[in-house]
DNA sequence: TGAAATTTGTGCGTATGTATT
DNA sequence: GAATACATACGCACAAATTTC
């Protein structure tokens, strides 16, 4: 893994917003798996590391993934990952 | 309001239970409704209280109830209360 | 008008437990 | 057993919605 792995810009969550920082980032990374970055089948980060590299915290990132299993979008296993959902 | 209106003892949660605090908190609040205790209508105390009273976590009452709205006994509305569902 | 009180919602941080590898 | 990753639980602070005065 390079020193700067950092590819693409995350996005700015902006806690001001009317619509709740939890689904900003879940829109966000729907929007990942909607435009194929993120592929059927591929694990996400975990979401230790989610809430560090997108800079909100761990709770957000709960909520977030809570809302894209709701939507079916992606499954949970203990101890395993997040994975997007093989369509 | 009385300086003790404690009137049921509240139950022992037990946090080294398979069963999570707040899956036997929900089932306690299932139960009250179940018994008639709470009536259709009627409205909770207030989150923050439950924890309180009840001596777990707020987060551990979100949980909760947030089960119980899945489970569709209570409806909550913000600024106002959670209230027992009409039949 | 609007200020205060009440109640739920969101966000952050931390610690411990459980499941998988 | 160790490392990794999700699950639960606690505490705190501030925002938003509702009601009351």
């Amino acid at each position: 893994m390079p020193y700067h792995d950092h590819v693409s810009d995350s996005p700015e969550f902006k806690a001001d917003s009317p619509t709740p920082v939890y689904v900003q980032v879940a829109d966000y990374i729907a929007a990942r798996i909607a435009s194929g970055e993120l592929q059927p089948g591929a694990r996400l980060p975990a979401e230790r590391d989610m809430s560090r590299d997108l800079g909100v915290a761990y709770d957000t990132i709960r909520r977030a993934t809570a809302l894209l299993r709701e939507r079916k979008l992606i499954v949970t296993v203990v101890g395993k990952g997040t994975y997007v959902v093989e369509r």
